[in-house]
DNA sequence: GTTGAAATTAGTACGAA
DNA sequence: TTCGTACTAATTTCAAC
């Protein structure tokens, strides 16, 4: 059997656990590095590219999928050529005690392609791709509207995906190799980088979820 | 050499040629749908799957390549384990005569993992992974607001990521035979809700184009 | 962790339905 | 077009180093 037996994936959270199962040192960023921009190499030209012999690739190769670092391979499709054009994000204001009713439905919704939870005006955001605009309405009004978790909702098109990569890796930034994966997140003190004195601060504005929240309850 | 030399990607965007080099039947429909969940079976078990034979699969599989419609193979990968377990969401305006420039620098900027064009308040929103907060608040603050293109930026932070499916099929819609895609957590008491007909439209907001937002295309 | 050889499988070409 | 088969080249596995 070649074929890999891909595991569920697309899970439960990034505010799941952070238990570490398996240390990631420079060569396995480097793996995923090469897998992230092809995903269909094997593993002998894996090994090649990146420096190690096949039988450590198919080792590592196997710990990475293993260990679910690797969640699963998957070939990045034009949807305009497939027939889904039309791309819309779904901004939901969530009644906060039927969060489990709203993840229920959302799942059995196949045209989403992306929902997460995030903090600001909004409690979750949906990414939804389809054959047209009139679809994303009749999603909206007909589909989202009747699930009862769902109190509010903001719709707006995307009119042009500049940039999509498939998934960042932090050597994308620290092209220092030899260094592996930051095992926890730094306090601010040490990675607070000096922010400067010509800093145009006053155009920016972090929104945090209390903002938001609050005038949720009191909002229809 | 058997390895897919895969094309750049993640390149232009959605609002690209629309010109179809390819009919896509039903064949090739369900060979996108075995992919896309398993970028990495062999041709093989792909012609296995889909119900043709290996030649032919071979030759729709290249054709598929060849003409655009798989862009590129790809790993889903952990990002928590790969230590980047921060994603936020960037909500920029941009001066609409410098979306040139704004482009550019977006394409210097590694960490971004996606970048689109809405309507709505905003004129693009841009999605990061960090490997703590505070490198956010500094992505922002060094690298955005120093580009003169952005004219504000508005940032929320992503507490889960509840849903994340490869690439939505247009064949995602139309089953609903039991193994179709939507495979993720539904555990809690999650049959079909009473759709009913009285929709609340009243909750509803589409939120459309913001003005000047013409000149936008022309100046890409 | 690395190399090398054996067994298996993948990729290609060609003729036939 | 699609299928079936044979041929060639590559990969994976497993062994010893």
């Amino acid at each position: 059997m070649t074929e890999t037996s891909s595991n569920s994936g697309s899970g439960g959270g990034a505010t799941g656990r952070i238990g570490i199962g398996l240390e990631l040192d420079a060569t396995h960023l480097k793996i995923l590095e090469v897998l992230r921009d092809n995903g269909r190499v094997s593993v002998s030209a894996l090994a090649e590219r990146v420096g190690i012999s096949r039988a450590n690739a198919y080792t590592r190769f196997e710990a990475l999928r293993a260990d679910g670092v690797i969640r699963r391979f998957t070939a990045e499709i034009d949807h305009q050529r497939a027939g889904l054009g039309i791309v819309a994000l779904i901004f939901v204001t969530v009644r906060q005690q039927m969060w489990p009713q709203f993840r229920a439905q959302l799942a059995q919704m196949p045209e989403v392609e992306y929902c997460a939870i995030t903090t600001g005006q909004h409690d979750a955001m949906i990414q939804v791709r389809m054959a047209d605009v009139a679809e994303v309405h009749a999603m909206v009004t007909e589909r989202l509207a009747n699930i009862p978790a769902v109190k509010a909702t903001e719709t707006v098109f995307i009119l042009d995906e500049v940039l999509r990569r498939p998934y960042v890796l932090p050597s994308d930034r620290e092209r220092d190799r030899g260094r592996g994966v930051p095992r926890r997140p730094a306090p601010s003190a040490s990675s607070e980088p000096e922010q400067g004195q010509g800093l145009p601060l006053g155009k920016m504005r972090f929104v945090g979820a209390a903002e938001g929240r609050a005038a949720l309850r009191d909002a229809t």
